[in-house]
DNA sequence: TGCCTACAGATTGTATACGATCTTCAGATT
DNA sequence: AATCTGAAGATCGTATACAATCTGTAGGCA
């Protein structure tokens, strides 16, 4: 099943291949949470896994750190990203800043395709929570998101999103604390009646307050950071 | 010298290297205007410019096409990108959405060495503006803005504007008609009077409005598409 | 003359080999 | 016992070689 809309896998901006291919596999399976933040992604491994040589793995490995999925330390390979709290407080507010703009874009756009894609998405999100797969919602979660700025129809903002919302899901694996996913999903159906009434002003409210809401969600406390970095000493890493 | 803020040398996301370093050396060269949009960049050149193989030379322009300077194309090549006009609208557009709530920031932190280093810009373009050297003007120009960003201290949004700024140089190469590069300046100057008196309204005022001006600079009229490819296609781009 | 085809050259795509660096752990030393 | 040293192993960094693809041109054919 393809998560992410279509459009928006040309966002690592390689050209087709197996590199590209390599790629989305990978995203899906951070976002999904498949992949925990810190884990190791040795060249050689990914390159078994898909059947391609290192060269290949690394082009795809390299192409996932500039998306900030992924992070490459020289001599030492690459891992799952793991935001510090820091950039999990700027990667909030700057989706506090742009989604509502591009949910009122969104809604100056929408046609009843695009609402019926949008629905799609919604639907799918609760199947799977409703199945206990809270990975396989969260990935949903974010490609409503990402299918909005995609209706917008605005490219930049389209794939600098994408990069954030990308990063939004390694932040809630990491940080997040609230156990009623119910909330989110009450911000996507009023987002989609804003949306069906092409009322923009709502959108772009609506979409403000649920992005508080989500950062709200998360524990953020420098108590947290100090726990979890000494939990990694002992877990090595 | 130096023109990328220091802080802004990790917005590749490649570890230091010879590939980070080639980064740089192409990035100053293309938003100093020495290379123009749609201008090949082949591996063997820029390996044997800089005396490295095709594996770091490929590694760096990839690095290049994720910030959208260069642009790769599958079994052709990597070049400088061309934007559209349509892109050119949207980078625009995005840079009037986040640099007014960075300069609102930037004011917020401003310190007197922050100002310094901001006066230094400024002082850099106007000197080479006065030698007549557009290109490195504007690459200080763009320096101005990153600075700004800089001591923001956002780091997300730092990033996001890197590839904004650099991206709309491009845009310049492409679509600029003004001639009169003062009136920029000017701008530049009420941000920095802004900034001194730590007058956060003022500065995201004047910001929002350098966008606007900046936007309205840019020829981006269909007619010029026009004839911009039509002139491409006698000069075999 | 105009168009299609085939070959030659150039450039990129991929794999592999070797060197450099880091990590780990055993053993000696204080 | 704790620490330091050094060699072995693993992983990455880089160069090179070969395969695949594309571009341009020359030659044949209608």
């Amino acid at each position: 099943m393809t998560i992410i809309p279509a459009d928006l896998r040309g966002s690592f901006s390689l050209p087709p291949g197996k590199a590209l291919e390599i790629c989305h596999q990978l995203e899906a399976a951070i976002l999904q949470h498949r992949m925990q933040p810190g884990m190791k992604l040795a060249e050689d491994e990914v390159g078994d896994l898909f059947g391609v040589s290192r060269t290949v793995a690394r082009t795809a490995l390299q192409a996932l750190a500039h998306g900030g999925l992924v992070t490459i330390e020289r001599n030492r390979g690459a891992f799952v990203s793991r935001p510090t709290i820091r950039e999990a407080h700027e990667v909030f507010e700057a989706r506090a800043l742009i989604e509502p703009r591009i949910a009122r874009m969104a809604a100056r756009a929408m046609t009843p395709d695009s609402l019926k894609t949008l629905q799609g998405h919604v639907d799918a999100e609760h199947e799977v929570t409703a199945q206990g797969d809270m990975g396989m919602a969260l990935a949903h979660s974010g490609a409503f998101h990402l299918a909005i700025a995609d209706i917008a129809d605005q490219a930049v903002l389209t794939q600098i999103l994408h990069t954030l919302v990308s990063r939004s899901s390694l932040i809630i694996a990491l940080y997040w604390r609230r156990r009623d996913t119910g909330c989110e999903s009450h911000s996507h159906h009023a987002l989609l009646k804003a949306f069906s009434n092409k009322d923009e002003n709502s959108a772009e409210d609506i979409m403000k307050s649920h992005m508080v809401d989500l950062h709200s969600g998360l524990d953020l406390s420098d108590r947290s950071e100090s726990q979890r970095t000494l939990a990694d000493v002992f877990a090595k890493i």
